[in-house]
DNA sequence: CATTATAAGTGATAATTATCACAATTTCTG
DNA sequence: CAGAAATTGTGATAATTATCACTTATAATG
């Protein structure tokens, strides 16, 4: 999925940095907790962040992440009073935070930045569809499926073996995606790699049959683009 | 949630329908296909649409439903080239849609309106992410309990019994949003009966214990407004 | 209103997944 | 590089959920 800011003229993207504010995080800061005012609508100039729930006591539920020239807290700033996630920072990221007003105002005068908003949200809601049919519809199997494919289309780089992605990817990272236990996905990582489907090095996984995963997801209809984390 | 159109002035919303051309359907019409070429996107004027993917041969998931002054195609339209769902009537319907095109040219002449959408597409994502957790993280009890609060948001009268949903809802269609087996969604109901957590007659159901289902969820954070199907 | 068609309930059993309790690896840090 | 911390692997067992094969209940139709 192309990044907010990479969809609009410098031009436009200049008009949203001169009206924001500049903020720096280190690695694992938290920017906003579930449930704080939504005041701000943040552009991440540099970093990654991982937007999740608290589904309880030390269980998180991985809602999205977002990198570079991208952007997050559309939930709360273009729906609620309230940020229904909590955001926090995966690298070292420096952001630039607009507040709700303004912004309202640049998008009210500006149908044109306006609409990329629109297809940027569209987009962000097709991948949350897409995968909650992937979660739920597959057993366990399915979801760690939906999750590597999902980071080979974000992070993927296709070699004669396969694709091999340059991200790395801890187990509970994926447990943390789909809310399956660290050990069934544990298992069901091995076994794949017992049968030839993926291999590693560490935490970085190579799909040796993509075809594998896609069969298992029923692929065919759905489109690449909007397959995301 | 808003219906889309109830969002905007009468002015705005004729606008757009007369740019659009009206079209009926009668119950159980699919108007498109998963896959199809994303031409339109409809407004509703009467009735009420589901939108499902399919998961395999007499397998469905519902990813959500909408009524009167509602809109739907937004996947295809603001997104993607094909639509990722098929859109089928629940009842006799009558739509409008507008074209790609012409929509988007509207939106850019106008940022009030395209403020609108986007705001409306937003909320569709924070009910799309809110569900995520709910059918993920609590298990059968809390997909199943999801969907009646989900229902109770939508078509809920508070009556000095509890919160009677006016809605008829079959077993089969719970199951078919959440991806749990029909069997066990019945199982799950009828204890809950038992327990005296609701009751209902034949299709109408009526949650004796709202907060029964709020405590397994975690409610206390989340807004109710976007808490839909 | 009898007859189909749909939907729901249920017991038995198989399959899947979670949990617990550690052991083994890998990564981090001084 | 050693020791600590974090992450992963694994066996045993419990809990949950799916599936199958019916039966029962409800709704739709001529």
């Amino acid at each position: 999925m192309e990044p907010l800011l990479q969809r609009m003229t410098k031009e436009d993207a200049h008009l949203l940095f001169t009206n924001s504010q500049k903020v720096k995080f280190i690695k694992g800061a938290t920017i906003y907790n579930e449930g704080d005012s939504a005041d701000y609508l943040y552009f991440i100039h540099t970093g990654e962040i991982r937007l999740f729930k608290r589904t309880g006591p030390n269980k998180e539920l991985t809602i999205f992440t977002r990198g570079e020239d991208d952007a997050f807290g559309e939930i709360g700033v273009f729906s609620g009073l309230k940020y229904s996630n909590t955001a926090e920072t995966v690298t070292d990221s420096v952001l630039y935070r607009i507040d709700n007003q303004t912004l309202e105002n640049i998008l009210t005068d500006n149908g044109g930045i306006g609409l990329h908003f629109t297809r940027w949200v569209a987009e962000s809601l097709e991948a949350s569809k897409a995968k909650i049919r992937d979660y739920i519809a597959f057993g366990s199997e399915g979801a760690v499926a939906s999750v590597f494919i999902r980071y080979s289309n974000m992070y993927g780089v296709v070699t004669t073996e396969g694709v091999r992605i340059t991200e790395p990817i801890m187990i509970q990272d994926i447990s943390k995606h789909i809310g399956i236990s660290r050990e069934t996905v544990s298992r069901i990582v091995n076994k794949w790699k017992e049968r030839g489907i993926i291999d590693n090095d560490n935490k970085y996984f190579l799909l040796k049959k993509v075809d594998y995963f896609k069969q298992l997801l029923v692929c065919e209809q759905c489109g690449v683009e909007n397959c995301v984390l």
